[in-house]
DNA sequence: AATAAAACCAACTAAATTAGTAGGAGATAA
DNA sequence: TTATCTCCTACTAATTTAGTTGGTTTTATT
C-alpha cells in the first residue's frame, strides 16, 4: 500500500492554502513552484478538489484558489477522498467476469475490507486541515 | 483506494486453509480451481505467504499447502502486510529527487500517512482468521 | 482595445504497477 | 518411472499513475 503523489500533493496544496485563509487567492503558478510540483498535473488535482466543493476558484488576471470553508471546517478524510477515490466498491468475480458477491455479503474479504475502509475513516474523521502544516 | 486482486486472492486462499486446518495439506491446483483463480498467479501469491511464514509446504506429489500455525493465531494485518506490502517508507521529494522531509518529519502529509497506517492496523490488529469464512 | 495572467479543458505520452503466461527444474509418493 | 506437486525465472498484457502538449475562456490592468 502506497501513497499516491496525487495524494501528496493534494494535501501539501490544501496545506497552503489553509495558511492563505483570509487572504487573497493563490494561483496555481505560485504553488507549484514553490511546492516544486508539475504545475499541468496540479491542475488536475485541484480540479478534483473543486468537483468536491473544497475549493473556489477565481478567473482571470489576479485569479486563483482559496479554500472554500474555513480549514477548521475541512475534515482530511474529504480531501483523503477527494483525491483518492473512496474505497473501490467492491465485488468478488468469476473468471467468467460473473459477480459472486458485493459490498454486502458477509464472506470473508468483504468483512476485511470494510474494517480497513472504516479504520481508515475513523483515523481521519476528526482530523481538520488546520491541524496540520 | 482499491483492494488488489492479490489480497482478495491471498485471502480467500488462506481462508480455505483455514477450513482445511488439521487435516492433510492443499495443493495450489485443488485451491485455484475451485476458487477460479489462475493456478500460476496463486503460485506466485503464495510464495509471499511463504515468505512471511504463515504457510508451509511439502514438495511432491500428494504434497501441497498449510497454515504454519491454528488460524486462531493468524493475524489478518499479518496477511495484508504479506500481500501487500506495508505502507510504503515516505518520503517527501524536489523535483530533482532530492529528499526533503522522511517518516521522522511533522509535516502535515506525514501525519496524515500515519494515521492511515496505524487506523488499518487498529482495525486488523485483533482480527484473526478463524473469524473469517 | 490589447495584453498578460489566470482558470479551465481535452487529448496525448511515459513510466510504473498489477495481473497473468510460458516454460521449465527439482522433489516425492505411488 | 511417472504423475503430481512446489519452486523459480523470465516474459507479456492490461491498467493506472504521473505527467505533457496545446489549446480556450475569463478577467484585471495598461
Amino acid at each position: 500500500m502506497k501513497f499516491s503523489t496525487k495524494s501528496t500533493y493534494g494535501l501539501r496544496a490544501m496545506i497552503r492554502l489553509a495558511e492563505n485563509w483570509k487572504k487573497e487567492s493563490l494561483s496555481l503558478s505560485v504553488i507549484a513552484k514553490s511546492e516544486n510540483i508539475s504545475q499541468k498535473y496540479l491542475e488536475r488535482i485541484f480540479a478534483r478538489l473543486k468537483t468536491a466543493k473544497l475549493i473556489e476558484s477565481e478567473k482571470g488576471a489576479g485569479g486563483g484558489y482559496k479554500l472554500s470553508r474555513s480549514p477548521s471546517k475541512i475534515n482530511i478524510l474529504e480531501i483523503i477522498d477527494a483525491l483518492e477515490g473512496k474505497f473501490a466498491p467492491f465485488h468478488c468475480y468469476t473468471k467468467s467476469g460473473k459477480v459472486v458477491c458485493s459490498t454486502s455479503c458477509n464472506c470473508g474479504v468483504t468483512l476485511v475490507l470494510n474494517r480497513i475502509q472504516t479504520g481508515i475513516e475513523d483515523s481521519l474523521r476528526n482530523m481538520s486541515l488546520n491541524q496540520l502544516k
